[in-house]
DNA sequence: CCAATTTAATTTGCTTTTCGAATTTAAGTT
DNA sequence: AACTTAAATTCGAAAAGCAAATTAAATTGG
């Protein structure tokens, strides 16, 4: 048939929406997705069959009669399978554990060496932590159906490679294959920056919208897109550069090695920089410590430090508003997890913003801040991984 | 069905691969749609019954076995429907008239008067113009099955509604609806800034490609994305507004009334306030006039035009590198029909842009530069029109 | 407490759509 | 003229979904 199987295609359609909506009756899943209310109960059917989904009684609501048979619920099976996330960090792999319904069941952190690593000794550290996560919950590493992994650097995620990444010691490394090969386990590797916007799509505002990008601060600027509903990745699979968007015509030096760079105003290292070479600020300290210094100076009135972080400030809300009169979202989400950045959050930043987007009688797009945990990464991860697995479980029903 | 009417989706899926892969044997649609044989037989039939195609003899290839039974190609059948697209811009409008295949039938160009227009006014300016476009073709009004309008400033193309525009004296206009009661024709209306994308992607690059961005320059500086084949409007349909990025903190005024816009320092209004603000030039010609002027000043060594023209030139690198940065685009087309502006599309602009995007190992977008004619834009509304003739025509086809 | 009512879910029979395999068609080749 | 090759068509069967009818599970009212 055109579209593949199509008995597999509605299973999947009523899966997907199975899992965002929560616990739904089934004349509800029939009325969104448009499908006939006899063909949802016979493709629910399959799904309980499968234990891919399951029954659960419906607590009684204010809103809607009582008279009548009363709707029965239907909930993604928790138990059905395991899904395990991780992202990969300069000095440590971030892991978490969750059922098929995206439910928590454990997270952990293993330290790893710091700077490049061959290939086989990443996989391996991977391969130590996730059967460390697993047992934390009294499972096995086979136990699991899936793991995504987020990787920095350039990450072609359809085909599991690894053009360059921090993290490896090699370039254009088949990575996604070298690492299935050493856990046994099928792997989905992607891009650290796309994580999040996964994680946002998945378990976080996605629910209800369909385009939005999500804008992560932590050393670098990251960003993800979700148009239509879908997580976009460029053409190359360099996911979306924000952070080496240029902001100013050869100006202050990244680390990339070019000018201007939106990261080159507002990451730490810039700010800590800005602050020591202008300011008699000395600065020998550790980065980290550093900025705090520069932030608690410009607090506390200090000109030069003020003048750094008002102008990165700048800088940033010039970025988004960039971003947003070419995209249009209806949403910008702010995540992040270190209260380092709340200048860049900050009120008058998005104010500044909003004074600099194109006007129109429409309503300029919401701004929230989400200060997510440090999972925030692998959760994104698992989040992604836990489609395919979806699609896998539905694609291995056997027919009646 | 889920997907509605699946014979009409068969039947679409079909009409768009032949109108865009042109004449094409029936194994080849099978082969590139995955539809079996035997159904692309039994969908061309009806096709080929309500006219919306035609056989036509292949001619004979040496890449191809002349063996076995000779391949028939099909093609639109371009008499099946006329189409007309039309741009409104401030002094007049140009409209194109075209088959259901997208060949060239006529043109035609008519002054309206300058400034804002009611609705009715607009309305009853296009009606004459169409007349007067079918009345060179020998056609009546009636005989066109689809007009598509494009016009500047911001539209929501799903519900033909204008929120506001330079051609229109009131906000929030039903225009769509205007229209199709006077000139009783389905009228597809849309932001002029998409019109360029469109039309490359159903009569240029888009044969070829699915992911690029279209750059123009006539006055203003616009913008059009396709991403997966299909053309991205924003949310809140008011188009990307690439022209009102900001290059610069704070910088030059932009007519928009905000500051640092790619705009001001790109437009020919800026060129020319610019230099004659600081150069001892003293421009009181008209703008076109006075453009020429700066870039023959500047080609000939003037030190201030060459100045003024450079930096252009380098904020327009920027913005389109900002750009590549974010979408990772296959593709960059810079569309134009001004030699004015051969400045911006000069190989040290696309140099310089090139240096300023992140650097991977895979290659960097390939950068085009189309010159089409005047009439690219309503060739692009008429290319708009087509779609949803296309889909018209496959809907009312009637059942063996 | 039982009949009527209301609403959700399921079953039944049928239609639509597509596909695979066999067949036919239209050429070239020997 | 008989054979080969490859495209297109035909034909019977199977898949998938739907509408309408039926059944199920609750409340309400007398």
């Amino acid at each position: 048939m055109v579209f593949g199987h199509q008995k597999i295609e509605s299973r999947r359609l009523l899966l997907r929406e199975i899992a965002q909506r929560g616990p739904v009756p089934r004349i509800d899943l029939a009325e969104h997705t448009g499908i006939s209310r006899a063909t949802v109960t016979s493709v629910t059917a399959d799904l309980l069959r499968g234990r891919l989904i399951e029954e659960v009684p419906r607590e009684s609501r204010s809103d809607e009669s009582a008279r009548g048979r009363p709707r029965v619920d239907l909930k993604i099976a928790g138990d059905a399978h395991l899904i395990a996330g991780l992202k990969v960090s300069d000095r440590s792999i971030s892991l978490v554990l969750m059922r098929f319904d995206g439910t928590h069941v454990a997270d952990h952190e293993c330290p790893i060496p710091t700077g490049r690593l061959t290939p086989i000794d990443l996989a391996t550290h991977i391969r130590d932590g996730l059967r460390a996560l697993a047992e934390k919950a009294g499972h096995d590493l086979s136990d699991i159906s899936g793991v995504g992994v987020g990787l920095a650097g350039v990450v072609d995620a359809d085909h599991g490679l690894v053009y360059w990444s921090p993290s490896l010691d090699q370039r254009n490394v088949p990575f996604g294959e070298v690492l299935s090969d050493t856990l046994g386990v099928a792997v989905y590797l992607d891009n650290d920056a796309n994580l999040v916007a996964m994680a946002e799509l998945t378990f976080g505002l996605g629910k209800s919208h369909s385009d939005f990008i999500v804008i992560t601060i932590e050393s670098g600027v990251g960003m993800g897109m979700v148009l239509g509903g879908q997580l976009y990745r460029g053409t190359r699979g360099c996911g979306a550069e924000f952070g080496h968007t240029k902001v100013h015509l050869d100006g202050a030096l990244c680390r990339c090695g070019q000018r201007g760079c939106l990261e080159a105003y507002v990451a730490d290292y810039a700010l800590v920089r800005e602050a020591s070479s202008v300011g008699g600020m000395s600065l020998t300290t550790p980065t980290s410590q550093a900025v705090s210094t520069v932030l608690k100076a410009a607090k506390d009135g200090d000109p030069t430090a003020r003048t750094v972080v008002e102008r990165a400030g700048k800088m940033f809300a010039m970025g988004l508003a960039n971003l947003v009169n070419i995209f249009d979202p209806e949403l910008v989400i702010l995540a992040g997890e270190q209260m380092q950045f709340d200048h860049l959050y900050a009120d008058t930043v998005i104010e500044e913003m909003r004074k600099s987007i194109v006007e129109i009688d429409k309503p300029a797009p919401e701004v929230v801040v989400h200060k997510w945990g440090n999972l925030m990464w692998a959760q994104g991860a698992a989040a992604y991984a836990l489609e395919f697995v979806q699609d896998t479980a539905v694609g291995a029903l056997e027919d009646a």
